[in-house]
DNA sequence: CGTGGCTAGTCGATCAATCAACCGAGAAAT
DNA sequence: ATTTCTCGGTTGATTGATCGACTAGCCACG
């Protein structure tokens, strides 16, 4: 459901095919949602029957044919509809804190060694993260489309910051 | 299989029902995870075939019988084991950045009232888990299987924290 | 001359999650 | 007297996500 509206959302960017909306997930879209090549393809083949798409066929000298996407008016109309639903709480799952939260199987140690690793890996994300933020900041701010995508980026950071945090203070007092 | 480890992790502390899960899912788990009632009773099933845990019933005068699940040796050596596995990212999925990162179709007080919306979500989620803590609180920090358990509920609390921090800003600088 | 990467997509299988309905009994509340 | 709650569990249907394999031509590199 979120990712045909994902979709419908970069669509209404620019028409693209189903290989350039998979670039776009995992350049733009990666710290909030990802999506697989399979399913991508799927969500569009039913937005096309759905009619929120409609389908061109490009042909290239060198390269394969094209099967551009469109947005359609209902397309838009959908899309906007979504936007001004009811935000509903959505408690994420997170697999960390499941293994976290039963982790006195281990010895200390090996606690310590689970603590450690999300560290590494938490570093490795947030620097991600800021390395895509210097890529589009100042000319950002201005439009609001531009802000908001780039606020998306930031709340990442943040929560990838939090949770730096929280691991060193997870690191400091386990007993 | 997350869900599967988590049951597992519940049974290792104590023997249990289906019913009985659930409501420790609903209660201590639900910060990080939830899972569905159906599907709690079919990974059960599983965990049975697999020699993971066994069942006994136990008749009850005026209740229905209690279908106890207890946790096997295989059961608590596949537990260990997976929280020795590699820790790997993994990017969790934000409906409502997906939406915020589109919400330009809308105009800015559509926006603002998106932000808004989830500012009170958020509040009321970071109230509900503030309550919670202050459950545990102190005895706690002894132990360490009572310290990594409350630690799974400041982690939710501090990127809940963040949440609303990342929110206040968004709403002062929105163009 | 071969290997690997880029473009562009398709298909099948499997699994996990979600929703909704249904069963039945006792106990408490109105 | 009747509804609602709690206990405890089951079934079916559907959707979404995930993984892997396959097709196929072009280009650049060594």
């Amino acid at each position: 459901m979120i990712l045909a509206r994902l979709i419908l959302g970069l669509l209404s960017l620019s028409p693209m095919t189903g290989y350039e909306l998979k670039k776009h997930f995992d350049s733009s879209i990666n710290h909030f949602w990802n999506a697989d090549k399979a399913q991508i393809y799927r969500t569009l083949t039913k937005l096309v029957q759905d009619g929120h798409a409609t389908v061109t066929v490009i042909r290239q000298s060198n390269y394969p044919d094209r099967q551009e996407h469109h947005i359609t008016e209902l397309g838009r109309e959908m899309l906007v509809q979504w936007l001004q639903t009811d935000v509903t709480a959505h408690i994420p799952r997170e697999p960390f804190m499941a293994r976290l939260f039963f982790a006195a199987e281990l010895d200390r140690t090996g606690v310590v060694d689970l603590v450690e690793a999300r560290r590494v890996a938490t570093q490795d994300l947030l620097d991600d993260y800021l390395s895509q933020r210097e890529d589009i900041d100042m000319r950002a701010a201005a439009d609001r489309r531009s802000f908001l995508m780039a606020a998306t980026l930031d709340n990442s950071i943040r929560h990838q910051e939090a949770e730096l945090q929280w691991l060193e203070a997870v690191a400091e007092h386990l007993p």
